[in-house]
DNA sequence: CTGAAAGCGCTAACAA
DNA sequence: TTGTTAGCGCTTTCAG
């Protein structure tokens, strides 16, 4: 097309207006006689104006983006949240800005602070820390929705699965097949999904009079080669588990791909979160489900509402979860 | 903090200078004396002044912001590669912005001229049409990299991989293991890298003398459900296939579950691209490692280094593949 | 219903 | 080496 583009100036001067009047008709507002409006139209249409997001961004404070911090980008998870908030975003005529933690937590405050630099006009954050106060002095009145977690901070609006549930759920479901040697596999960091979920697995074991044993809990699960290493471990040590709940679903991929070079499929498994092949595998895999499309939907609509003006009181929205059996969860000891 | 932020004023103001000299020594200009650099500073400081972002980039026309566009980014490829650009960028201050075409290149015009509007410094681009040339147009002198597809435009940079050779080397491989009747599965639209892997197992099997067979081969494998019951179809043709190539991930992910499923774990498979689990099957997967890290690296800082002033002729990365023998594809028939 | 003029926060000419 | 002035493109008082 052109090299530089149109601005007010060009479209007012094509239509005959003031500037003032093609600000009003582009920003659709009622004030503008249809006449004028249609001239102005017209010359948009000529000229291709389209509104310089920057110096609205400028001028009004506001911006057409939103912001979406999370762990990172290639965790299955949160790509497809991200996808799924990118296309809500898109059909509205937002942009997405995104920025990864490292699961630091000073970095997180740092891409927070990006975002709101860039004036976002919402932001979608999983925090890292149990400790989101800084988000109050930060975040003025920008609408924010916190994925996953945050439940603790009173006044934001949030969106999560019952990890509580889910973890005494996958216990349970092991107890009832007889499984009294249960491993579990999770992460050391202080995230609340992870707690929830191996206190459910406390109460479930505490529930059926089984007491606990601190050889099969592993907390340093963080990536899938370490829960292949761990899952190796746990297995011949003395007294090795006939059962395992790992707790997230990256966790999960290392530790039945190391089972399966093992040759030890003969051992249960549940899983917290599907992961790809898990349905194809013997056994295939059971899991609690941990969908991330209907959190990303929930996570999206949210915000987009409460960009648009939403004023109720903060929500915190719960998912339920259900177990799905495919074979490894109802293999007996 | 505070509820509205510094300005160049405010620091000017408290260091007794102008606000010029406060925009040199924000942007690091040399023409500053050390004395008034430390007032400044000390300023800045004090008042935790940071350069307003949005009207930096009214003002110079350019940004702290890249975009990226691609396919999808939930696609495990592309959410890598995502991850690793955000990742190099971040260490230079830049933020990412996404946008997904969903394959749709009308889309993919739309995702980049919003781009363009938002004044990005630079653009990291996977285009889904053999026609970029709108790209000329739009594009100006924006710096720009093609990932994965776009060699037939001069004229701008691109990464990717050795598609042909890829296609070429699954296809001898399992030609070598004995096998004539070889399937392929694709994609039908015109993704030069698809195209690129077909013509790879053309050429293989005609330089072996094998005839090509037009029901060995499936184009509508963009899903892995469907890729899942084109192998099925196959198998239950009435003269099968003893050996698949499949030309994407995603489509293997289908492929391999339906094989599993179906107990056919004697079909030899080999996969261009890796997924999770392939190493974990019996048999193992052997694949064309198309590994996104390096190739995200390598475009990622191709386009910082475009970004920097680097202004040699245009470059075409092609990063080589290799055959990675894991069982599968090492099957007789 | 419409317009003139000011200014968001910054950087670039041009002087001094 | 430093400061003054203008203006990026837009929205917004405040008049008309």
């Amino acid at each position: 097309m052109s090299t530089t583009r149109a601005t007010v100036y060009d479209v007012a001067r094509l239509s005959g207006v003031s500037i003032k009047t093609v600000s009003r008709v582009v920003n659709g507002s009622l004030q503008v006689s249809e006449t004028t409006r249609a001239k102005v139209l017209d010359a948009v249409a000529e000229l291709g104006y389209v509104r310089n997001p920057i110096a609205h961004s400028l001028r009004t404070g506001s911006s057409d983006t939103i912001g979406v911090v999370v762990d990172s980008i290639s965790d299955h998870f949160f790509s497809a949240l991200v996808s799924v908030v990118e296309e809500r975003a898109l059909a509205k005529g937002f942009s997405v800005l995104i920025g990864s933690t490292g699961r630091d937590p000073g970095r997180e405050r740092g891409q927070v602070q990006r975002m709101l630099q860039q004036n976002v006009a919402g932001l979608l954050l999983a925090p890292n820390t149990s400790d989101h106060s800084y988000l109050l002095g930060t975040a003025g009145d920008l609408p924010m929705v916190l994925i996953d977690r945050g439940w603790e901070l009173p006044g934001f609006d949030t969106v999560g699965v019952q990890d509580h549930s889910g973890g005494y759920a996958a216990t349970q479901h092991l107890l009832r097949h007889g499984h009294r040697r249960i491993a579990f596999l999770g992460e050391d960091i202080r995230l609340e999904t992870i707690t929830h979920r191996r206190s459910g697995y406390h109460d479930a074991l505490a529930d059926a009079g089984v007491p606990l044993d601190e050889s099969l809990i592993r907390t340093d699960c963080s990536e899938a080669p370490i829960a292949a290493l761990a899952t190796l471990e746990l297995l011949t040590q003395p007294n090795p588990p006939t059962a395992i709940f790992s707790s997230n679903p990256r966790a999960s991929l290392g530790s039945v791909s190391a089972l399966h070079r093992a040759g030890r499929t003969d051992v249960a498994f549940v899983s917290f979160g599907d992961f790809d092949l898990a349905d194809a595998l013997s056994p295939a895999i059971s899991i609690i489900d941990q969908d991330p499309t209907p959190i990303a939907v929930a996570a999206a609509d949210r915000l987009l509402d409460r960009m648009a003006g939403e004023s109720g009181p903060a929500q915190q929205i719960v998912l339920p979860i259900t177990l799905i059996e495919r074979g490894s969860g109802e293999i007996a000891p």
